[in-house]
RNA sequence: GGUCUUGUAGCUCAGCGGAUGAGAGCACUCGGUUGCGAACCGAGAGGUCGCAGGUUCGAUUCCUGCCAGGACCA
């Protein structure tokens, strides 16, 4: 059984209504929401019945409910709204159940994308530069949408799409003549520090400038000394970015560049200018299309024949259909190229591509204020540095109150200096601009990560104290409202995740966990003052039972769903 | 100039692709731990949902125009 506990018992009320209406279910369905939660789970609004029964929709309500009967739900009419409950049992315990048995497969469904194949291109940073702080939205963003995919049973290949391959190149190379210590070629930072040296320079000075275009030139002529030194740089690079996506628990399927295509653009472009739609103007080929007012045509190759980014990606495109044979291709790249993508696909639908409609470019927007006191950007090590320096204090804290036994306090500050900078940007819409904070950033109360693996490391404490969840108990006893609203929450994670993957937004799963730790966190409260509404509640083996596998199953969910966003999940901290 | 995107509480942001309470976090005020871990929980205060029209029984939500911020293209 594929399908979540929620969509089953809703496609049930979907179809009672549907068959007391006479309509079919496919028409109802989308008319079932949410119910406001003093009222139920679902409900259903009478009002655009109302004129074709010529009666007023809480009439219609009425007559509505007393004719249905779903097992599991508990149907009533609140004004105009048909509004339905889910019953404590069965249903509790078939959420509870669900979420326990899957463990970390939680909120996932092998069945959904069995046989369909995702390419996700992600973070792709230019080679010789740093990997700046807002590389986290592209490099979180794809990560989780991966994560997401590959959890709905699809088969990823997450491509890291390297900037290995410009102007940028000569210009690391010149700067290191000048600038660089050969015996530290192989060292990461200090390509990074001759990077930003030499691009200070190329500013102000044309000479350096063109001495690095000059560069360029003798790398795609093919000179083989040239090519040599880039290759060393670029190897560099790579070592230098895989300690940091090590450090996010993040590894690539592939990991190649836009070099992959250099030398085989004339050939791509020949291939290009055959299709209908492709002609010359003014020396440069371009794309003809029938173009909307004022958008302007795509550009292949350039009147001086050098070719344009987008010829590239064009390649790359073919050449990722044929390794990978998509069914759907998405680029999580900045918003700010939208219109080149939108050129692209067009370009791909127009040479007759018949899987164009199946590239996606997942966009997301800028974050604010990332200069440093220097007008440098902020690097993102840094960053995961400073909330490691951060969140190491308070370890520091718990271990001399002797609240914290870690045999690894190191690892454990690792851990949630990266939940913190890694949920500060998923719990953002991708759509949606932000400014940088660093007390934001680094802030571990709240809506953060710290708070949610702090929710999870507490309740795993409980359950180990608790010894574990017992083969049996009995669901019907939680009738807590507060246990009824964890149950609630632990249930959408199926449905969210299903969302997250059409949306492509891992906010949706950052906000259901948080909403998931904020029930658990209140129910957990509630013991503080009542010493029976405890979770190790003493001389009820029963009740103590059922919370024992309440508990058992928010932590599942936290879990699932913090490891989807490739947040880790300490058991205690 | 054109296109895209954003405008909701002091700040940072959700929500609403029509419908039963306008929400959260931070900051502020007050309160809660002799006992399951307070990186927690509760209460209070705080908003003409950018402005103006339109469609509708009903608009923060949909449509149009305008204003403002941001981006891209020329």
């Amino acid at each position: 059984m594929s399908s979540s506990v929620y969509s089953r018992h809703r496609a049930a009320f979907a179809q009672a209504l549907a068959s007391a209406l006479g309509v079919p279910a496919a028409d109802i369905e989308p008319q079932v929401k949410p119910a406001d939660p003093a009222h139920g789970d679902l409900s259903f609004a009478t009002f655009p019945l109302a004129k074709a029964q010529k009666k007023a929709p809480p009439a219609i309500a009425a007559g509505l409910a007393q004719t249905l009967s779903v097992p599991g739900l508990e149907i009533k009419a609140v004004g105009p709204y048909v509004n339905a409950r889910f019953a404590l049992m069965p249903f509790t315990a078939e959420v509870l159940d669900a979420a326990r048995s899957a463990g970390l497969a939680y909120g996932g469904d092998a069945d959904a994308g069995r046989g369909k194949t995702v390419t996700v291109d992600y973070s792709s940073p230019n080679i010789a530069k740093p990997i700046a702080f807002h590389h986290i939205r592209t490099t979180f963003l794809g990560h989780c949408i991966a994560n997401i995919y590959r959890a709905l049973g699809w088969r990823v290949e997450g491509i890291n799409y390297l900037g290995d391959w410009g102007k940028q190149f000569g210009l690391v190379a010149v700067g290191f003549q000048e600038y660089g210590d050969p015996a530290r070629i192989d060292d990461m930072g200090h390509l990074v520090e001759v990077y930003v040296k030499a691009n200070t320079r190329a500013e102000k000075e044309p000479e350096f400038d063109a001495k690095a275009r000059d560069f360029f030139r003798r790398m795609e002529a093919g000179d083989a000394e040239a090519l040599k030194v880039w290759n060393q740089f670029r190897e560099t690079s790579i070592r230098g970015f895989k300690t940091i996506y090590a450090r996010m628990g993040i590894e690539f399927e592939h990991i190649e560049g836009e070099s992959r295509y250099q030398g085989k653009m004339d050939a791509v472009i020949e291939q290009i200018a055959k299709k209908p739609g492709v002609k010359e103007s003014q020396g440069a080929l371009i794309v003809d299309l029938p173009y909307a007012e004022n958008e302007p045509p795509i550009l292949l190759k350039k009147n001086d024949g050098t070719t344009l980014y987008a010829t590239r990606d064009l390649a790359a495109a073919e050449d990722r259909y044929e390794r990978f044979h998509y069914d759907k291709a998405l680029y999580v790249v900045a918003q700010d190229q939208a219109l080149h993508f939108r050129q692209v696909f067009r370009t791909l639908s127009a040479m007759g591509q018949p899987w164009a409609d199946r590239c996606v470019h997942v966009a997301f927007g800028r974050i604010h204020g990332m200069s440093t006191r220097k007008g440098l950007v902020v690097q993102l090590n840094d960053v995961l540095d400073e909330a490691k320096e951060r969140a190491s204090v308070k370890v520091k804290e718990n271990q001399e109150a002797g609240r914290l036994q870690s045999n690894d306090p190191d690892l454990l500050a690792e851990q949630i200096g990266l939940g913190a900078i890694a949920f500060g940007d998923l719990k953002h819409k991708r759509a949606s601009d932000y400014t940088f904070d660093w007390d934001e950033v680094l802030s571990f109360e709240g809506h953060t990560g710290p708070y949610l693996q702090y929710a999870h490391a507490r309740v795993v404490n409980v359950l180990r104290k608790g010894g574990g969840v017992p083969a049996s108990y009995d669901a019907s006893l939680l009738t807590l409202p507060e246990e009824q609203a964890l149950v609630r929450e632990i249930m959408r994670l199926p449905e969210v995740v299903k969302d997250a993957a059409e949306q492509y937004e891992p906010s949706l799963v950052a906000r259901l966990l948080l909403d998931v730790a904020a029930a658990l966190s209140r129910y957990y409260t509630l013991g503080n003052q009542e010493r029976d509404k405890r979770i190790l509640v003493e001389n009820d083996d029963a009740l103590r039972f059922a919370r024992l596998a309440l508990t058992d199953a928010a932590r599942v969910t936290l879990a699932a769903g913090l490891t989807l966003l490739g947040i880790p999940t300490p058991e205690n901290m």
